[in-house]
DNA sequence: CATCCACTGGAATACCGGGTTC
DNA sequence: GAACCCGGTATTCCAGTGGATG
């Protein structure tokens, strides 16, 4: 091996002949000075909570839209000038918590949040678990009366939260503006999902959504306008060609006018370009950089799966080589499954929880499950593998417990003859 | 239109981390 | 600090259901 005279991290620290401005510019979490074309939207979300400034407390909010349409950004930009426009009033009082649903969606968590996010020192902080529910909510509701203001909770990816936990949660949230005497609440929920308020009792349903947006997706215009303010921001607007800034914007655009992905596609190509030689984003980095990305998120879901997903997913990959690409049934990869787990030590897992977890690898799109009626021979669902299935199986031996059933080959008559 | 297999929704159970009480 | 309470999560158990084919 060769060692260099010079520092090791040399190479890394001499900073990038690419990016000149702010790295963030390209991450995920950016919230830029200025939001392109969703201007209108900042302005009319900033209207509807003007009241609290006024010691008001301004309407429930619902903002629809699919994912990379802008509705976290227009929501943490407005948080921001609030932020700055409360710190000129001093009479204002206002807190702003924001809650994450799509990591914390049970009722005990989001109350938590809530309460956490009225301290005024680290010290009162709440237990994590161990109280009952009812206790949680009446030491939150006494935070919310004492600090006497308005509370605006933003509740991030709402839909999941009541997808998962209902919506009792929002009830006592929306209640304690009955029972509080001093401070209020408001509620600005974000959804991917246009249709989850069906999920709602209906006397819920009222009460939370006094008003409502819905953010369309970009187009491919747009997508490159924001691309073009991001290179502006990261200081790589020299280094792009573009031809490849418009193949980025057209092919987020494609799919449902996912801005995020632009910028993913954007930060991936400039991750390429600094390690290449070229120096240069041109088109083909674009395309280089979405088959890295897809790589990359196949990888990722695969390899953080939990061990009897990673099980079941085997006993299907081992199938689909076996018939060549064919579809496998519930009964086939469930006997191979059982086996599998038996060899490995483990206790398998009933056929109903396997069913369920067939549903949680079709969600990720690692494979397609349909059910399936052969008449007289009953109902069962069958699935194909999405990806090849040498591939998934490279990725699944990279798990330790896997890698010794590499060489594991199903019994041919355990399948039956399609 | 009966029949067959397993899909599917919900109740039940087990276990976990953590607080509370005596 | 043992025994108990609490809510969350994962899984199992049970029973009702689906739907095309023969």
């Amino acid at each position: 091996m060769v060692v260099s005279s010079k520092n090791l991290f040399e190479k890394f620290n001499n900073s990038s002949l690419i990016v000149k401005g702010q790295r963030q510019a390209l991450e995920p979490g950016f919230v830029p000075e200025r939001l392109p074309h969703r201007e209108e939207e900042a302005e009319h979300l900033a209207e509807i909570l003007s009241p609290s400034l006024r010691n008001f407390k301004p309407s429930n909010v619902i903002i629809f839209g699919k994912p990379g349409v802008g509705k976290t950004s227009v929501v943490k930009f407005v948080e921001n000038e609030m932020t700055k426009a409360i710190q000129s009033r001093l009479d204002a009082k206002i807190k702003i918590i924001d809650v994450n649903c799509g990591i914390v969606d049970n009722p005990y968590g989001v109350l938590l949040s809530v309460g956490d996010g009225l301290l005024e020192s680290w010290e009162e902080r709440l237990p994590f678990t161990g109280w009952p529910l009812e206790k949680l909510y009446n030491t939150v509701l006494e935070k919310i009366n004492t600090f006497a203001g308005i509370a605006i909770i933003v509740l991030d990816e709402i839909d999941k939260l009541v997808r998962k936990s209902g919506d009792t949660v929002l009830y006592q949230l929306l209640r304690i503006n009955e029972t509080s005497n001093q401070g209020r609440v408001c509620i600005l929920g974000i959804s991917n999902d246009l249709r989850f308020t069906e999920y709602l009792d209906p006397r819920v349903r009222s009460r939370l959504i006094e008003e409502t947006m819905v953010y369309n997706p970009y187009n491919a215009t747009q997508i490159y306008d924001i691309l073009r303010d991001r290179s502006m921001y990261a200081g790589i607007a020299d280094s792009i060609d573009d031809s490849a800034m418009k193949t980025c914007a057209a092919l987020a655009a494609q799919e449902h006018g996912d801005a995020r992905r632009a910028i993913d596609l954007l930060r991936i190509a400039v991750e390429l370009t600094e390690k290449g030689e070229e120096g240069r984003i041109v088109e083909d980095t674009i395309y280089e950089a979405k088959r890295k990305l897809e790589r990359d998120v196949v990888v990722e879901t695969v390899s953080t799966l939990p061990l009897h997903s990673k099980l079941v997913l085997f006993s299907i990959s081992l199938i689909d080589e076996i018939k060549n690409g064919g579809s496998s049934t519930m009964g086939e990869f469930y006997d191979l499954y059982e086996k599998i787990a038996d060899r490995m030590g483990v206790s398998s897992l009933t056929q109903r929880r396997v069913a369920d977890i067939i549903g949680e690898l079709s969600n990720l799109g690692l494979i397609d499950s349909k059910v399936q009626s052969f008449g007289r021979y009953g109902r069962t669902t069958t699935v194909t593998m999405n990806y090849g299935s040498s591939k998934i199986k490279d990725i699944l031996s990279a798990d330790e417990m896997l890698s010794q059933l590499k060489d594991v080959k199903p019994l041919q008559k355990s399948l039956p003859v399609s």
